[in-house]
DNA sequence: CCGGTAAATGAATGACTATTCATTATAGAA
DNA sequence: TTCTATAATGAATAGTCATTCATTTACCGG
């Protein structure tokens, strides 16, 4: 029986190397690390690790594969379990910064280099779109059963509460993940649906 | 007479690299772009590169300081036209808006690489702590004034408002500045003012 | 224990490119 | 015109790494 067939060592190291490799771009960033960091943070050689990776952008890539997809499934399934249309979207809020606090390295890499190689603009697009759209589902929702307001830009808004989430983790990686991330899914929360004005100014 | 002295000469060809550099930087990001590409774009010897700048890492410095200097004058002087603290916000990202559409360039540069390097660090951060000084300062005179809710959690509304700001800017990059940024001010400020919650159940 | 296949190794290769510096051009002064 | 100091040049250097591949190791069936 072969590694491959028996199916465990193989996808083990796959996955070893794909932790370290997110810990030394956490560390480094992508263009600073080097393969031979990576080999030796994994504990394997360097050509070990093109028997599981194209080369060093592929490492990236499949990192967005291999994270990312279970923190949508997650996601998804926290807005279907929501009753309401605000109860959904602070289930949204609350689930992506509590994915972001669980693995600190990978709010790191994600925050640091989604902007950025050309290779990986596609993917990285998708998954934005995807996300938009669960923020746009649940806003078109909350204005049909009349709790979000009807005279919505809602392109922007998508955009506006993706940009304000990813600047509080941000901020919070910034800091070294020091205080408690989720914690701040309520406020947050609260100024997206109220906003800043005071109310009696606001609704004038 | 040297060209030093005469100051002309030497702080043109300065401008002229930075320039250069920001183009190639923007076209192809830092750290893929070569100082020969830049020296061509600038219509120099590679060399001469380096009589304006310690190194590679130094010409993002400056361009953060050639650039952003001005930048910030402006927001201030925006800000302090205002007469009221709505007025004073609303002018603020307004101009922050106009200034990135201004200089596509810059503006993809700044995006892309403002999280980034070691070495840049402290410098954007000083940058960004200025803005969200800005904001806090608004943002409390609005509160005094009644314009603005009291009981807000002051340094998460400040990246609130940034990054919002920020995803906002990078979604028009993206795109490739095709539409008019600065058109969007108003309602980005709509929705930090009153948030997305229809008034009744969102004061509710 | 043997033979063969799959997996792993890591030294060697080949590109690439930031930076240097010996040389050349320039432009004003005398 | 000649001299001098400054500016500019770009070929050569030196270092860095991604990637390859000839060799070794591990493993399994028979």
């Amino acid at each position: 029986m072969t590694l491959e067939a028996n199916g465990k060592t193989k996808t083990e190291k796959y996955r070893r190397i794909l932790e370290a490799a997110i810990k030394v771009f956490a560390e480094q960033g992508f263009f600073h690390s080097t393969i031979s960091q990576v080999a030796k943070e994994a504990g394997v050689a360097d050509g070990t690790i093109y028997l599981y990776f194209k080369n060093k952008d592929d490492i990236l890539i499949q990192f967005y594969n291999y994270k990312t997809r279970n923190i949508f499934n997650r996601f998804r399934e926290t807005v279907k379990e929501a009753e309401n249309p605000s109860e959904k979207f602070r289930n949204l809020i609350r689930c992506h910064l509590r994915e972001f606090q669980r693995d600190h390295n990978m709010a790191v890499v994600y925050m640091a280099e989604a902007r950025k190689g050309r290779h990986l603009d596609k993917f990285v697009d998708e998954l934005t779109k995807m996300y938009l759209n669960m923020v746009g589902e649940v806003v078109e929702q909350g204005q049909a059963e009349g709790t979000f307001r009807k005279n919505l830009y809602l392109s922007l808004v998508k955009r506006y509460v993706l940009g304000a989430v990813e600047a509080v983790i941000s901020t919070w990686v910034y800091a070294g993940g020091k205080y408690d991330l989720e914690s701040m899914a309520d406020p947050l929360v609260d100024l997206f649906l109220r906003g800043i004005g005071s109310d009696d100014v606001a609704a004038g």
